[in-house]
DNA sequence: TGAAATGTTGGGGCG
DNA sequence: ACGCCCCAACATTTC
């Protein structure tokens, strides 16, 4: 009785993979990734995840064929339809797959059970893709946990989790219905603009498991350098967790053995992803919506420029710049690094976090709608766990105390490439300078306390 | 997972 | 020698 692996872009991995099992517990294994952008309403895939994923998909059917599978390849505009048609081409009984914690995901699953019920076809969910299953952590009084300790603390109490498993054995339906070649799926069209991808990422099961061999022989000093961007402190694993060619399981217990007790700072930032899918499956909303309704009336700029400067790193804060750059090359950016471009976005230009949200969807090669969703509204002060609104990060400071030798930022930022730390720091008091180097596009100072009266007005319309 | 403003303290320069 | 002032260093408060 054939059994419909059903990949679904967050699980493209072969080792610890449930659903895998599951399917080879029932019969012969057909593995499907169907491409349906129009199934993630507002969020299909952004241009560097769709570069991604098309090459973590190459690398799966590679993985796939040296088990004798061919991983079954189809464009649809709707995924529930081209899953019932499959089920009618192979006579398959099943379909396995993991469950998504996306809104537009969760519909998906919930109609396709309906459609599966009335056949009398099961649908298996497996549920990997976080620590724990969504929605199964909760507080004292029965709510979803909006603070992050108690979350952390809870998911602790549970003890660690599951021991990863390895690939079953398990048979190949045969022949294999028709499948498109991946080049079809058109992730790629377009101009090629991935070199920086390419130099930096590889993508894939294999990929991941490097940069998780990597990590674990630093994974005790991850405490010590984290904040760092000009050195490699932290592990990178980011979008192999997001496409699931690793799962955070796998990725808990190898860095628990290699680190001990010492791996306690990096679990925790393993487990703020957890708390990002477990809000975006309790709040829904979120992704387009402030968690805090009194946010709705905020006094955002409508500032088309300085989105496009904050956008190129041309807004003559040096780290700032660092930043956006090393995203647009590299698709990627030193978390310590977000937290200060979102902070200069949000609360220097007054400009509405959900802008901030689109361009990382676009650029970040591991974006992911509930991490996504849970950074942007924590620097904006309106979701969970907020940052209190009255914290602005100052880019000179956090440059001073991250960068100290301006590494990171001459790295990015060319103009400065041949200064001294202490120029490059503060670029506008070396006169040569400016004529190479953008000055800044807002005084900190003053869009500092512009923010903090817009604040006020907030939490006035909140008392009245 | 801030930073600026404000308050406090103590050492040293200086009349 | 003494008291006054300055200010760096640190702590606390405020946004």
């Amino acid at each position: 009785m054939t059994a419909l692996l059903w990949f679904r872009g967050h699980d493209l991995r072969l080792i610890d993979n449930e659903a895998l099992h599951a399917a080879a517990r029932v019969g012969p294994v057909l593995p499907v990734y169907l491409h349906a952008p129009e199934d993630e309403e507002n969020w299909p895939l952004g241009g560097a995840a769709r570069w991604w994923l098309n090459h973590s998909l190459a690398s799966l059917e590679r993985d796939l064929s040296r088990h004798g599978a061919q991983l079954l390849l189809r464009r649809t505009s709707d995924s529930v339809t081209e899953l019932l048609r499959l089920v009618e081409e192979t006579g398959a009984r099943a379909i396995f797959t993991h469950r998504r914690s996306e809104p537009a995901a969760a519909a998906v699953e919930q109609t396709l059970a309906g459609v599966l019920r009335e056949r009398g076809i099961e649908l298996h969910l497996s549920e990997t893709h976080t620590l724990i299953p969504l929605g199964s952590l909760r507080t004292g009084t029965g709510t979803p946990y909006r603070v992050f300790t108690p979350f952390w603390r809870g998911l602790l109490a549970r003890g660690e989790p599951a021991d990863p498993v390895g690939v079953p054995t398990f048979e190949v339906v045969s022949p294999t219905p028709t499948t498109e070649p991946l080049a079809s799926l058109g992730l790629l069209d377009g101009p090629d603009w991935a070199e920086g991808l390419r130099q930096t990422w590889q993508p894939g099961e294999a990929g991941a498991r490097c940069r998780l061999e990597d990590f674990c022989a630093r994974a005790r000093e991850y405490g010590q350098w984290r904040d760092r961007p000009d050195l490699h402190g932290t592990s990178a694993l980011s979008p192999h967790l997001r496409f699931g060619e690793i799962s955070p399981r796998q990725a808990w217990h190898a860095v628990r053995a290699a680190a001990g007790t010492g791996a306690e700072p990096w679990l925790r930032q393993l487990a703020w992803r957890d708390f990002g899918h477990h809000l975006l499956h309790h709040f829904p909303h979120t992704t387009i919506e402030p968690l805090r309704p009194a946010f709705a009336g905020f006094p955002w700029r409508e500032d088309a420029t300085g989105l496009r400067d904050w956008q190129r790193g041309r807004t003559g804060y040096p780290l700032v710049d660092a930043g956006m750059r090393q995203l647009w090359h590299t698709g990627w950016m030193h978390n310590r690094v977000r937290m200060v471009v979102a902070s200069f976005l949000v609360k220097d230009l007054m400009i509405e976090w959900q802008h901030g949200t689109r361009w990382f969807w676009e650029t970040l090669v591991d974006a992911d709608l509930a991490s996504n969703t849970l950074g942007w509204q924590w620097t904006a002060g309106c979701g969970a766990d907020a940052a209190p609104y009255f914290r602005v990060f100052n880019p000179v400071s956090q440059g001073e105390r991250f960068d100290p030798e301006a590494t990171y930022i001459r790295r990015w930022v060319c103009e400065l490439s041949t200064h001294n730390p202490r120029d490059a720091q503060r670029p506008w008091q070396v006169p040569l300078v400016s004529a190479q180097y953008t000055p800044p596009i807002v005084d900190h100072a003053q869009a500092r306390q512009r923010a903090l009266s817009a604040y006020a007005e907030v939490r006035a319309q909140v008392v009245a």
